[in-house]
DNA sequence: GCCGTTTTCGGCCCGACTGTTTTCAGTCG
């Protein structure tokens, strides 16, 4: 039977919308499949082991339909219902769908008329001139399809969160300066803080909207401009990323910003709460439905905060907009208080140029002393990362001496004795017990043989966590971000036996990990377990990425209180010297 | 395919832009 895990499952169903959507079927039904893969996803709980059971009646957006194939799924590893839809179309055809301006049904009328069915196969139809002549087609979109097969190979299409950041920020500060704008801000998954963001997307309130898009069409230094409307404008940075610009006037700002910043769940789920009060939400107004009646015109609405204040909800902060849960704990009152940048009072997970990383010890405290945190964790590789220049034990020795000694010349502030060491193929560490316990805290992580299976690797990192030195596991999956996929680990029980042993769980902020994912620790909060937000610095600049740290781990649902390094320095000093099974 | 203090049938979020169309379909977010 092939492994199955809560991934799969929502990936069959995902998949079933878009076979069904080349068949032209019920839009309802396919969007019911969507629905049900996110479901799927968000679930909190073993969803797996609740559709083995064919246990799923009381989820909401999973019906007889959805759990009779879940059912099948969990219990066979297969689906005979998504095998027979697969079968109808040749497998290269799904490439077509990451071409923009490409869908389902144009896909299906190049399928059906022409039978294109691979990139290479439309690239040679467009060329030939077939795909203009086709209804619906013409020489525009067929030249549009060429080009858009052509970047696909130069743009890969998403960035990741920091490196976003850069140009967000420097049109951000452009647009402040531009004499016809009032507001600005730059919404879309960015202001939500996704790990990775494929565009950027900024909003301007203005009373004269074609000087703003004509300034930004005009940037210097553009790839492209893809579209140019009235209030909307879309171009293509040198780099490859696309930025959509809106423009509306002040008093729609505000419904324009909640809008664009999404996401398209949150929203839909937000409009379906205004609808049940006969009301109807775009991106220009809420206002009555027509033929509703309503007592009071609806007031003045001038930010995101009063617009869900008229639905009867709390404000709901821009990284909680998934549609996981965040409405109903608006309503109820019970959104978190989240983790501010200003409330991290020192990080852990550093490294030095004693193994890879490109700064000195005494540039990374000063460093962290600029940044004005109270702390800083050094945490170098071990010796089984001989890549890294990993320390033995000797090299440990006079490094913990180094620090020991350093930490005099500062008052107020204090470095941290770590190790980041290796967690071994079986599972024991690269160090002994004796030298981890001359530490002050000690980072567990993988960084060889990422192949084994689920459950060896979940097993592995397990006994790990078991050892009463290690104070917190580094980067869970190992993933970097666009780059190289997680290896398979069992994040549930991960999660349980690090709230079982007190160990931390580390959301290592390095730019390309964003690891552990933002999707669990909401559950991980829930069950007690601690967070520490780490940049995994390899140079003094990369401390800078706490702050995109705080950001998904707001995403997170996480408060002050869930994170180890929010911590005042005295109280860090006393929980690091308790007993790890001790610690609050 | 899902769902229900209007319900077991008839709804299901909404608008801009593009390209192909003489009034709109498709795509995107």
């Amino acid at each position: 039977m092939a492994e199955i895990n809560r991934d799969k499952l929502a990936d069959v169903l995902d998949d079933i919308a878009l076979l069904l959507e080349l068949k032209g079927e019920n839009p309802f039904k396919i969007r019911a499949y969507r629905n049900g893969a996110e479901t799927v996803r968000s679930f909190d709980g073993d969803i797996v082991q609740r559709a083995a059971e064919d246990n799923l009646k009381d989820i909401k957006g999973i019906g007889d339909a959805l759990q009779q194939k879940l059912h099948e799924l969990a219990t066979t590893g297969s689906l005979q219902f998504h095998k027979d839809l697969k079968a109808e179309f040749p497998d290269a055809l799904f490439e077509l769908f990451e071409l923009p301006g490409l869908g389902p049904k144009k896909i299906k009328v190049l399928y059906d008329k022409l039978a294109i069915a691979s990139l290479g196969a439309l690239q040679r139809a467009c060329e030939s001139g077939q795909v203009a002549t086709l209804a619906g087609f013409g020489e525009k979109t067929a030249s549009k399809i060429l080009t858009a097969i052509d970047q696909r190979q130069r743009f890969a299409g998403r960035y990741v969160l920091a490196q976003a950041g850069l140009d967000a920020e420097l049109i951000l500060d452009e647009l402040r300066q531009h004499p016809a704008v009032t507001r600005v801000a730059v919404a879309g998954s960015y202001r939500r803080a996704k790990e990775t963001v494929h565009d950027l997307d900024f909003l301007v309130s203005t009373k004269d909207p074609a000087a703003v898009l004509s300034w930004f069409t005009g940037r210097e230094g553009l790839e492209e401009i893809i579209a140019q409307g009235d209030t909307k404008a879309s171009v293509r940075l040198a780099k490859g990323m696309q930025c959509d610009l809106r423009a509306v006037s002040d008093a729609e700002f505000p419904f324009a910003l909640l809008y664009f910043t999404g996401s398209k769940e949150h929203n839909v789920a937000l409009r379906r709460l205004a609808l049940k009060q006969n009301l109807t939400l775009n991106e220009y107004h809420l206002a009555p439905l027509e033929g509703a009646k309503r007592e009071d015109p609806t007031p003045a609405l001038t930010t995101e905060g009063d617009i869900y204040r008229e639905l009867g909800l709390n404000y709901i902060e821009p990284e909680l907009r998934e549609d996981r849960g965040e409405l109903q704990a608006a309503s109820a009152g019970l959104l978190p208080k989240l983790i501010e940048q200003e409330n991290l009072r020192g990080t852990f997970h550093n490294h030095t140029t004693e193994s890879d990383g490109r700064s000195t010890l005494e540039e990374m405290v000063e460093a962290a002393i600029d940044l004005g945190l109270d702390y800083l964790g050094i945490s170098d590789h071990s010796k089984s990362s001989f890549q890294a220049r990993g320390l033995d034990e000797e090299r440990l020795l006079q490094q913990i001496q180094s620090i020991r000694t350093l930490n005099k010349d500062h008052k107020g502030f204090r470095i941290f004795a770590g190790s980041e060491v290796d967690i071994l193929k079986d599972g024991t560490l690269d160090f002994s017990d004796d030298l981890l316990a001359q530490l002050d805290y000690c980072v567990a992580s993988v960084h060889a043989s990422f192949s084994l299976s689920e459950n060896e690797m979940t097993k592995r990192v397990i006994r790990a966590m078991e050892n009463p030195h290690v104070t917190m596991l580094g980067h869970m999956t190992g993933r970097l971000l666009l780059r190289r996929e997680a290896y398979a680990i069992n994040h549930d029980k991960i999660i349980d036996c690090a709230a079982a042993t007190g160990t931390v769980i580390e959301l290592n902020c390095s730019s390309k990990r964003m690891d552990m994912d933002w999707r669990w620790w909401h559950r991980a909060r829930d069950k007690g377990v601690k967070c520490s937000i780490n940049p995994d610095a390899h140079h003094a600049s990369h401390l800078q990425n706490l702050h995109f740290g705080v950001r998904v781990a707001r995403k997170g649902w996480l408060r002050r209180e869930d994170v180890l390094n929010c911590l005042p320095l005295p109280e860090v000093e006393e929980w690091l010297r308790t007993a790890k099974g001790k610690r609050p």
